[in-house]
DNA sequence: ATATTCGGTAACCAATTGGTTACCGGATAG
DNA sequence: CTATCCGGTAACCAATTGGTTACCGAATAT
């Protein structure tokens, strides 16, 4: 494997459930970890985990409050992700017209 | 964890580089999966490990022609990641928005 | 000054990942 | 029929993941 700072690659980042659902509740806005925690039923050091993996993926800033540390949404990052997935976008229209060719008869086969 | 069928899911099957890698070799058509094994630099068995996570998540079928199995792109579930990240845009706009307010001498912080 | 609270880090653990080599079955070629 | 080629599966391995509990420092509260 690569391994070049696989934690810092946003497609890794957003792979987990968890991670995406920590994404989600934050654009409700910023949220402190025990908030977190107790929101997803796990450990602090769990939640800490998660958003270390969306911090160095720059998913998410660390704001400093006191004792307090809120977390929020920086969600530039996931321009990356939607520039991949849109490359496809050609495809999934040809896959519309492969299965509409077929449904008419034609010997394309769709997905 | 969850584990309801990772491998199913299309997040974590587009997560890895080389599975990606894979989906945008398949974009120039079918191959057979020696051909992607010679151009990846990896064993047969390896390959075949990450079709079958693709398989999985159903972003690739398997044609079957004599001896040979090609396979093709279909990539119909990575619309699931095009909503999802989508559900995002909004706050790239705001996100932008907010450094243009900061450099007009706002004090929003962005990211 | 002391006790409490927030949250990161260390140490540990089981499960998963991503790769390997070895083997095996099915299809084609001789 | 036999040899060969394609490719999946099994067994194994090291590294990574995702969680835990234990501990620690910094900030607040009494």
């Amino acid at each position: 494997m690569s391994r070049a700072r696989a934690s810092a690659d946003v497609f890794h980042a957003v792979a987990d459930p968890t991670r995406r659902a920590i994404l989600d509740r934050l654009r409700g806005g910023g949220a402190a970890v025990a908030e977190l925690a107790a929101g997803f039923d796990m450990t602090r050091p769990a939640v800490s985990k998660h958003l270390r993996v969306l911090r160095d993926a720059r998913l998410v800033r660390e704001e400093r409050d006191g004792r307090q540390r809120v977390y929020r949404l920086t969600p530039g990052p996931l321009r990356d992700v939607s520039q991949w997935v849109e490359s496809y976008r050609n495809f999934w229209s040809a896959n519309l017209m492969s299965l509409k060719r077929h449904l008419e008869g034609g010997k394309e086969s769709p997905q």
